[in-house]
DNA sequence: TCTGGGGTCCTAGGACCC
DNA sequence: TCTGGGGTCCTAGGACCC
């Protein structure tokens, strides 16, 4: 296989810098995005404007993105808003707004196209790209090896930047995992490239949580068993790390410490699934607030109706998701007899989910699922779905 | 006063079929 | 009375990511 180049490039503070493009009084000033109730800015009659600051907010949400003075007082993405405050009372609080930062977005994803074509999308901030046949991309200078890769990240940069008036950071290496770690080691503003040849200085220090697919519960274990830093991560018998995490998982740890991943840049996917979810305001009970309960949950059945015809979709299975007040999960679901995407139908297989619920316990959250997805040009003649899967009788009887 | 909303992938047991 | 294996689908839960 011959050697890549693949780039992830990461916009910074994404929600929080958009934000400052038009609030520019802000900057400089720990600002945090997020809360549903989060107020708008008010213009004073100067034409001054007055902001949210964290100490008023009460309610429930979380942070979504904050700006790097944020940051440094220690007020980062998903923090509870109520925590937040405590910690820093004088930030700026502003609502989220999705339509911009989907503006921005598009906007320069569209910039990176123009440098770089090659591109997978990993949300609303992020992407990654490959170089590998890009002209130059194995240019070097006497100086420096990279000095192609290096153009090309500058254009994409300088691009973004004219695109969106915002600085992201890059980092460039023969992966995706690595490149992952590395636009994060410069930022904000950042470029890092590096290859196998620098992990053991620049890599093998680092927490084993930085590699993407590590999370809380892996890294506490890593912790428990004394594995600290990606370079113990890889020092460790591949073995044991199968003993401890399974095969799978234990075999791909010991990879990732390693620096190895061959997983390509992929230019587009059907998406598996579409949901709608939402926090309640307060929590509530299926019997005593059976009415408000009802009418949340065929809002969230028509907007997800919507969103699977706007995106052209239909729905084999649909499934319900409750959080209950100790934050336990439990979800239902039901493959249909037919495919579905009006509101009415989402409506009445979510009903038969949720009537498998135990709905003893105050709820904090109600979500609708839609799973087993069509496009609806290429929906089965009728008649071809085939028999319903399974009796309904039984959840009458079931109650 | 804790903890959003949108996703993907993996695991594991049971049903069912050959 | 004891005893197959393999494959697929369905379902629930959980880890993880942005």
């Amino acid at each position: 296989m011959s050697a890549r180049w693949i780039a992830h490039l990461d916009m910074d503070a994404f929600y929080a810098s958009v934000e400052l493009l038009r609030y520019p009084d802000l900057r400089g000033r720990p600002v945090v995005v997020g809360g549903r109730r989060a107020h708008q800015p008010e213009v004073r009659e100067d034409g001054t404007r007055s902001y949210a600051v964290l100490r008023d907010y009460a309610g429930r949400g979380v942070i979504t993105t904050s700006t790097y003075e944020a940051r440094a007082l220690g007020v980062h993405s998903g923090l509870g808003l109520m925590k937040a405050a405590a910690l820093a009372p004088d930030a700026v609080l502003l609502p989220a707004d999705f339509d911009e930062y989907r503006l921005h977005s598009r906007n320069f994803k569209a910039s990176v196209a123009e440098v770089a074509p090659v591109i997978e999308d990993r949300g609303i901030d992020e992407i990654y790209i490959d170089l590998t046949d890009l002209p130059g991309a194995n240019d070097a200078t006497p100086d420096d090896p990279y000095a192609g890769l290096r153009d090309i990240a500058r254009r994409m940069k300088a691009g973004v930047r004219e695109a969106t008036g915002l600085s992201c950071s890059v980092g460039i290496t023969p992966n995706k995992l690595l490149s992952k770690i590395a636009s994060d080691l410069d930022k904000p503003d950042g470029l890092t490239i590096l290859t196998h040849a620098e992990m053991p200085g620049r890599i093998w220090p680092l927490p084993a949580k930085r590699i993407n697919g590590i999370g809380p519960k892996a890294s506490a274990k890593l912790e428990m068993l004394g594995v600290r830093t990606i370079g113990e991560l890889a020092a460790a018998d591949p073995q044991w790390l199968i003993e401890q995490f399974g095969a799978n998982y234990g075999q791909w740890l010991h990879r990732a410490a390693h620096g190895i991943d061959e997983r390509e840049v992929v230019t587009y996917r059907e998406p598996k699934s579409i949901s709608r979810e939402t926090t309640f305001e307060r929590d509530l009970h299926a019997r005593t607030d059976r009415e408000t309960l009802g009418g949340i949950f065929t809002k969230l059945c028509e907007q997800l109706s919507s969103d699977l015809a706007r995106k052209g979709y239909y729905a084999k299975t649909i499934g319900v998701k409750l959080r209950f007040d100790d934050f336990k999960i439990s979800t239902r679901e039901l493959t249909l007899p037919e495919y579905v995407q009006d509101a009415q139908s989402i409506r009445r297989w979510a009903g038969l989910c949720l009537k498998r619920q135990p709905l003893e316990q105050r709820m904090r959250l109600i979500g609708v699922r839609a799973g087993s997805l069509c496009k609806s040009d290429a929906l089965p003649e009728s008649g071809e779905t085939g028999a319903p899967q399974l009796d309904l009788g039984l959840f009458d009887a079931a109650g």
